[in-house]
DNA sequence: CCGACTTATCGATAGTTGTCAATCTATCGA
DNA sequence: TCGATAGATTGACAACTATCGATAAGTCGG
Protein backbone atom coordinates (compact mmCIF):
# COMPACT_ATOMS: atom_id res chain seq x y z
CA UNK A 1 0.00 0.00 0.00
CA UNK A 2 1.66 3.25 -1.05
CA UNK A 3 2.32 6.00 1.57
CA UNK A 4 -1.33 7.59 1.29
CA UNK A 5 -0.64 10.60 -0.55
CA UNK A 6 -3.81 12.53 -0.43
CA UNK A 7 -2.99 14.46 -3.51
CA UNK A 8 -5.87 17.39 -3.17
CA UNK A 9 -8.29 18.87 -5.95
CA UNK A 10 -6.54 22.03 -7.63
CA UNK A 11 -7.88 25.07 -8.51
CA UNK A 12 -11.22 23.04 -9.16
CA UNK A 13 -11.67 23.07 -5.38
CA UNK A 14 -15.06 23.04 -3.09
CA UNK A 15 -13.01 25.76 -1.27
CA UNK A 16 -11.93 29.19 -1.27
CA UNK A 17 -14.79 31.01 0.59
CA UNK A 18 -14.11 32.33 3.78
CA UNK A 19 -14.58 29.64 7.10
CA UNK A 20 -16.33 32.75 8.52
CA UNK A 21 -18.92 33.55 5.98
CA UNK A 22 -21.40 30.26 6.21
CA UNK A 23 -20.60 26.83 7.86
CA UNK A 24 -17.71 25.33 5.95
CA UNK A 25 -18.95 21.89 4.32
CA UNK A 26 -17.63 18.40 5.03
CA UNK A 27 -16.24 18.28 1.76
CA UNK A 28 -14.25 21.48 1.80
CA UNK A 29 -13.20 21.20 5.47
CA UNK A 30 -11.60 17.49 4.44
CA UNK A 31 -9.64 19.78 1.40
CA UNK A 32 -8.84 22.61 3.88
CA UNK A 33 -7.65 20.43 6.25
CA UNK A 34 -5.67 18.48 4.39
CA UNK A 35 -3.63 21.44 3.18
CA UNK A 36 -3.25 22.92 6.65
CA UNK A 37 -1.97 19.41 7.86
CA UNK A 38 0.98 19.81 5.42
CA UNK A 39 1.40 22.95 7.47
CA UNK A 40 1.48 21.74 10.55
CA UNK A 41 5.13 20.51 10.81
CA UNK A 42 7.84 22.64 11.30
CA UNK A 43 9.92 20.93 8.98
CA UNK A 44 7.87 21.67 6.17
CA UNK A 45 7.08 24.84 7.33
CA UNK A 46 10.67 26.21 7.22
CA UNK A 47 10.68 23.78 3.95
CA UNK A 48 7.94 25.76 2.28
CA UNK A 49 9.91 28.88 3.65
CA UNK A 50 13.25 28.02 1.79
CA UNK A 51 11.35 27.34 -1.43
CA UNK A 52 9.32 30.69 -1.37
CA UNK A 53 12.60 32.58 -0.09
CA UNK A 54 14.87 30.64 -2.97
CA UNK A 55 12.15 31.13 -5.62
CA UNK A 56 13.43 27.41 -7.03
CA UNK A 57 15.39 25.05 -5.20
CA UNK A 58 16.41 21.47 -5.66
CA UNK A 59 15.92 18.92 -2.56
CA UNK A 60 19.89 18.07 -2.14
CA UNK A 61 19.76 22.18 -0.98
CA UNK A 62 17.37 21.35 1.78
CA UNK A 63 18.74 18.69 3.79
CA UNK A 64 21.85 20.83 5.48
CA UNK A 65 19.61 23.89 6.09
CA UNK A 66 16.80 21.39 7.76
CA UNK A 67 19.20 18.94 9.33
CA UNK A 68 16.94 15.93 8.42
CA UNK A 69 18.40 12.76 6.06
CA UNK A 70 17.62 12.56 2.26
CA UNK A 71 15.00 10.44 2.43
CA UNK A 72 12.81 12.16 5.44
CA UNK A 73 13.72 15.41 2.90
CA UNK A 74 11.76 13.43 0.48
CA UNK A 75 9.17 12.68 2.74
CA UNK A 76 8.37 16.36 3.29
CA UNK A 77 8.19 17.50 -0.25
CA UNK A 78 6.00 14.89 -1.06
CA UNK A 79 3.80 15.72 1.45
CA UNK A 80 3.68 19.35 0.54
CA UNK A 81 3.37 18.90 -3.34
CA UNK A 82 0.51 16.59 -2.19
CA UNK A 83 -1.15 19.03 -0.96
CA UNK A 84 -1.04 21.32 -4.26
CA UNK A 85 1.57 23.55 -2.03
CA UNK A 86 4.97 23.43 -4.53
CA UNK A 87 5.62 21.64 -7.46
CA UNK A 88 8.65 19.70 -8.54
CA UNK A 89 10.30 19.74 -11.89
CA UNK A 90 12.60 16.95 -12.58
CA UNK A 91 15.85 18.53 -14.71
CA UNK A 92 18.51 15.88 -15.07
CA UNK A 93 19.44 14.61 -11.63
CA UNK A 94 17.81 17.41 -9.50
CA UNK A 95 14.34 17.94 -8.61
CA UNK A 96 13.87 21.51 -8.44
CA UNK A 97 11.01 22.95 -6.02
CA UNK A 98 8.53 25.84 -6.54
CA UNK A 99 6.07 26.89 -4.89
CA UNK A 100 2.09 27.20 -5.44
CA UNK A 101 1.15 30.83 -5.34
CA UNK A 102 -2.50 30.83 -6.17
CA UNK A 103 -2.32 27.47 -3.35
CA UNK A 104 -0.97 30.18 -0.69
CA UNK A 105 -3.67 32.40 -1.97
CA UNK A 106 -6.63 29.77 -1.63
CA UNK A 107 -5.25 29.15 2.21
CA UNK A 108 -5.67 33.32 2.46
CA UNK A 109 -8.86 33.42 1.30
CA UNK A 110 -10.00 30.57 3.52
CA UNK A 111 -8.69 32.71 6.29
CA UNK A 112 -10.08 36.05 5.40
CA UNK B 1 0.93 13.18 31.51
CA UNK B 2 -1.75 16.07 30.66
CA UNK B 3 -2.58 15.83 26.82
CA UNK B 4 0.10 18.16 26.04
CA UNK B 5 -1.65 21.26 25.26
CA UNK B 6 0.90 23.50 23.69
CA UNK B 7 -0.49 26.68 23.96
CA UNK B 8 1.34 28.86 21.85
CA UNK B 9 2.26 32.74 22.56
CA UNK B 10 -0.28 34.99 21.80
CA UNK B 11 0.60 38.61 20.36
CA UNK B 12 3.94 38.64 21.51
CA UNK B 13 5.45 35.86 19.17
CA UNK B 14 8.08 35.57 17.45
CA UNK B 15 6.24 35.05 13.56
CA UNK B 16 4.35 37.21 11.06
CA UNK B 17 6.20 37.76 8.61
CA UNK B 18 5.51 36.47 5.36
CA UNK B 19 7.31 32.67 4.52
CA UNK B 20 8.83 33.90 1.50
CA UNK B 21 10.54 37.10 2.93
CA UNK B 22 13.06 34.93 4.13
CA UNK B 23 13.60 31.42 5.93
CA UNK B 24 11.93 31.45 8.75
CA UNK B 25 13.48 31.16 11.75
CA UNK B 26 12.91 27.40 14.12
CA UNK B 27 10.98 29.03 16.92
CA UNK B 28 8.62 30.72 14.03
CA UNK B 29 8.35 27.42 12.20
CA UNK B 30 7.35 26.24 15.45
CA UNK B 31 4.96 28.77 16.42
CA UNK B 32 3.25 28.56 13.11
CA UNK B 33 3.31 24.54 12.56
CA UNK B 34 1.34 24.53 15.84
CA UNK B 35 -1.10 26.80 14.98
CA UNK B 36 -1.73 25.08 11.12
CA UNK B 37 -1.72 21.67 12.98
CA UNK B 38 -4.81 23.00 14.84
CA UNK B 39 -6.12 23.77 11.56
CA UNK B 40 -5.15 20.27 10.19
CA UNK B 41 -8.17 18.26 11.21
CA UNK B 42 -11.35 18.39 9.01
CA UNK B 43 -13.92 18.68 12.45
CA UNK B 44 -11.42 21.62 13.56
CA UNK B 45 -11.85 23.02 10.16
CA UNK B 46 -15.47 22.85 10.81
CA UNK B 47 -15.62 24.00 14.29
CA UNK B 48 -13.93 27.37 13.95
CA UNK B 49 -16.06 27.51 10.43
CA UNK B 50 -19.29 27.17 13.30
CA UNK B 51 -18.12 29.56 15.67
CA UNK B 52 -17.10 32.26 13.37
CA UNK B 53 -20.02 31.71 11.65
CA UNK B 54 -22.34 32.11 14.76
CA UNK B 55 -20.00 35.12 16.37
CA UNK B 56 -20.37 33.25 19.54
CA UNK B 57 -21.75 29.59 20.13
CA UNK B 58 -21.57 27.21 22.94
CA UNK B 59 -19.98 23.98 23.04
CA UNK B 60 -23.43 21.95 23.09
CA UNK B 61 -24.21 23.33 20.26
CA UNK B 62 -21.28 21.88 18.44
CA UNK B 63 -21.95 18.34 18.95
CA UNK B 64 -25.31 17.93 16.25
CA UNK B 65 -23.41 19.50 13.58
CA UNK B 66 -20.49 17.91 14.06
CA UNK B 67 -21.65 14.48 14.54
CA UNK B 68 -18.42 13.79 17.35
CA UNK B 69 -19.42 13.14 20.95
CA UNK B 70 -18.99 15.58 23.64
CA UNK B 71 -15.59 14.43 25.44
CA UNK B 72 -14.60 14.99 21.36
CA UNK B 73 -15.34 18.63 20.80
CA UNK B 74 -14.20 19.86 24.07
CA UNK B 75 -10.46 17.79 22.96
CA UNK B 76 -11.10 20.08 19.68
CA UNK B 77 -12.30 23.51 21.14
CA UNK B 78 -9.00 22.34 23.59
CA UNK B 79 -7.29 22.33 20.85
CA UNK B 80 -8.13 25.17 18.68
CA UNK B 81 -7.62 27.40 21.83
CA UNK B 82 -4.54 26.36 22.72
CA UNK B 83 -3.61 27.29 19.57
CA UNK B 84 -4.95 31.00 19.82
CA UNK B 85 -8.05 30.70 17.38
CA UNK B 86 -10.83 30.69 19.79
CA UNK B 87 -11.14 31.76 23.37
CA UNK B 88 -13.76 30.24 25.45
CA UNK B 89 -15.81 32.40 28.38
CA UNK B 90 -17.35 30.37 30.95
CA UNK B 91 -20.82 31.60 31.37
CA UNK B 92 -22.98 29.97 33.63
CA UNK B 93 -23.50 26.37 32.83
CA UNK B 94 -22.16 27.23 29.22
CA UNK B 95 -18.55 27.83 27.70
CA UNK B 96 -18.78 30.60 24.81
CA UNK B 97 -16.62 30.77 22.10
CA UNK B 98 -15.33 33.19 19.65
CA UNK B 99 -12.64 33.32 17.18
CA UNK B 100 -9.39 35.15 17.66
CA UNK B 101 -9.44 37.51 13.98
CA UNK B 102 -5.73 38.49 15.53
CA UNK B 103 -4.61 35.14 14.87
CA UNK B 104 -5.91 34.20 11.59
CA UNK B 105 -4.91 37.54 10.24
CA UNK B 106 -1.30 36.67 11.81
CA UNK B 107 -1.73 33.26 9.61
CA UNK B 108 -2.71 35.52 6.67
CA UNK B 109 0.15 37.54 7.27
CA UNK B 110 2.54 34.55 7.37
CA UNK B 111 1.12 33.26 4.22
CA UNK B 112 1.48 36.40 2.19
C1' DC C 1 29.85 0.77 -19.38
C1' DC C 2 31.15 2.32 -14.75
C1' DG C 3 31.24 5.06 -10.78
C1' DA C 4 29.44 9.12 -8.63
C1' DC C 5 25.44 11.48 -7.64
C1' DT C 6 20.35 12.79 -6.84
C1' DT C 7 15.99 11.33 -5.69
C1' DA C 8 12.41 7.99 -4.54
C1' DT C 9 10.73 3.98 -2.10
C1' DC C 10 10.60 0.40 1.50
C1' DG C 11 10.61 -1.34 6.26
C1' DA C 12 10.84 -0.50 10.97
C1' DT C 13 10.04 2.16 15.08
C1' DA C 14 8.83 5.58 18.37
C1' DG C 15 5.75 9.15 19.16
C1' DT C 16 1.39 11.59 18.30
C1' DT C 17 -3.60 11.98 17.67
C1' DG C 18 -8.79 11.31 17.01
C1' DT C 19 -12.35 8.89 19.10
C1' DC C 20 -15.46 7.24 22.63
C1' DA C 21 -17.21 5.37 27.31
C1' DA C 22 -16.86 6.37 31.92
C1' DT C 23 -16.21 9.56 35.38
C1' DC C 24 -15.64 13.92 37.71
C1' DT C 25 -16.64 18.98 38.51
C1' DA C 26 -19.49 22.79 38.49
C1' DT C 27 -23.86 25.31 37.85
C1' DC C 28 -28.65 26.02 37.79
C1' DG C 29 -33.74 25.29 39.01
C1' DA C 30 -36.98 23.65 42.22
C1' DT D 1 -30.43 19.53 49.13
C1' DC D 2 -31.47 17.03 44.93
C1' DG D 3 -31.71 16.14 40.15
C1' DA D 4 -30.56 17.72 35.70
C1' DT D 5 -27.45 19.81 32.63
C1' DA D 6 -22.76 21.55 30.52
C1' DG D 7 -18.25 20.82 30.30
C1' DA D 8 -13.63 18.85 31.40
C1' DT D 9 -10.67 14.95 32.41
C1' DT D 10 -9.11 10.17 32.26
C1' DG D 11 -8.06 5.79 30.13
C1' DA D 12 -7.83 2.96 26.26
C1' DC D 13 -7.30 1.85 21.51
C1' DA D 14 -6.69 2.22 16.60
C1' DA D 15 -4.78 5.02 13.07
C1' DC D 16 -1.47 8.01 11.50
C1' DT D 17 3.23 10.19 11.07
C1' DA D 18 8.17 11.75 11.48
C1' DT D 19 12.38 9.75 11.28
C1' DC D 20 16.20 7.00 9.67
C1' DG D 21 18.99 3.07 7.38
C1' DA D 22 18.98 0.34 3.45
C1' DT D 23 17.98 -0.10 -1.12
C1' DA D 24 16.32 0.88 -5.78
C1' DA D 25 15.84 3.82 -9.88
C1' DG D 26 17.34 7.22 -12.86
C1' DT D 27 21.14 10.65 -14.72
C1' DC D 28 25.41 12.49 -15.81
C1' DG D 29 30.70 12.51 -16.81
C1' DG D 30 34.43 10.04 -18.49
Amino acid sequence: MPTRTRVVELGGGVCCAPLRAAPVSEAAAEELATVFAALGDPVRVRLLSLVAAAGEICSCDLEEPLGRSQPTISHHTRALAGAGLIVGERRGRWTMWKVVPERLAMLRGALA
